[in-house]
DNA sequence: CGTTAAGTTGGTCAAGTGACCAAGTCAAGC
DNA sequence: GCTTGACTTGGTCACTTGACCAACTTAACG
């Protein structure tokens, strides 16, 4: 059996610091998330927190920069069907992106309150921007390789649509925060999916 | 002159208390909203908070089922310009509504902060949705004006034509809350117009 | 006028909060 | 083994928070 060292070094320290700290934050909010209960949550001393971090600060800037868009990349985005229609392939990327939402509301529910936060405190307000970045970069690869694998083009520039698609599921998804009816989630996206759709054309035969 | 009366009835203070509330809010964020802070802000003794508020979530609710939406109202919608086209038009309300959140991004933020703790405590769990409902009721009725003006149809239901408005709003704005560039809010802003009014089409000249 | 109820206030309470320190414990390197 | 530095911990500090109360002041009403 591998023994439970009594030291562990400060590093992993952290990582397990972050870690407790999201869950607690899931469970009861961030709000609720004291130095004291992470320690609790994580099993460790109180004063612990303060040897790893300089202040508790710093654990929002780890969880913001690092923890929380892992969560992302778990999505697993489905591959493009060749044969269908652009609406239809648009619509299953959509509905990707949204059942990982869906499964995980409260971890999307942290994420608003981080940045909330963060659009706060003079420290932090650069995660904000760096995150929607993130986002952004996300949709931007994920839509070259859509429009590759589906054998379409573009109406306009790709960034843009990357913009519109971030938009269109930030904007689903909070809307579904708030009422929980996932009928009209699904409905509202499955439309934005059509109106996406028709930013595309078929790949031209061959030109110049 | 008004002479200033010491005495005060209590719906008044409660009045006067949430609008200092709001502005602590504005200036310094949700978290720094304490009754102590508010009631400095109003100036008037900490005690006078408990005297008008059972307790600090009453404050909460008064917030977010009266004060708020207020500010919605105020932003006043621009006629509908018949010989311009359908999307020309829509770009107009979506930039109407947008400039409201520009000027007034902090009102924004702070809602943006409530619902967010509404959606962790259970006695306000039901505010976001009802909140949710009431953007959407506006929607709906600005949608159904807009369409009667222009001399349109709308090709899906006016319903879910104001579920998309919302959404696209909701999107942008957030978007807009964490990078804070404007080129690129009113570029997708007028991207989503485009594709908004392609769900539109002409009034028929007469049939049945 | 005097009574009564509504409004007002300073002071106080218990329960937290982030931060920190000094005294300890452990593990590695000489 | 023993020194050294990294890690651990209980205890404590100064401060803030929501809540509350008992005593006071004002205004309305008969």
């Amino acid at each position: 059996m591998t023994a439970t060292r009594k030291h562990i070094s400060a590093d992993v320290r952290r990582e397990q610091l972050t870690a407790a700290a999201l869950r607690v934050m899931k469970r009861d909010g961030i709000a609720a998330a004291t130095t004291r209960a992470i320690c609790t949550e994580a099993g460790m001393a109180q004063s612990t927190f303060h040897y790893c971090f300089r202040s508790k600060q710093e654990l929002y800037t780890a969880l913001l920069s690092t923890d929380i868009n892992v969560t992302l990349d778990a999505g697993n985005w489905p591959s493009v069907d060749p044969t269908a229609g652009a609406a239809d392939n648009v619509r299953l990327l959509l509905r990707a992106y949204w059942s990982a939402v869906e499964s995980d509301a409260t971890t999307h529910l942290v994420l608003s309150e981080l940045v909330n936060l963060a659009q706060r405190e003079p420290e932090l307000s650069g995660l904000p921007a760096w995150q929607h970045q993130a986002y952004l970069d996300k949709a931007t690869a994920l839509t070259e390789r859509f429009a590759a694998e589906a054998g379409l083009v573009l109406t306009i520039g790709t960034r843009q649509f990357a913009e519109l698609v971030v938009a269109a599921l930030n904007g689903v998804g909070s809307a579904w925060l708030s009422h929980r009816d996932n009928r009209t989630a699904l409905e509202t996206l499955d439309n934005f999916a059509t109106l996406l759709a028709g930013l595309t054309e078929p790949l031209p035969a061959a030109d110049a």
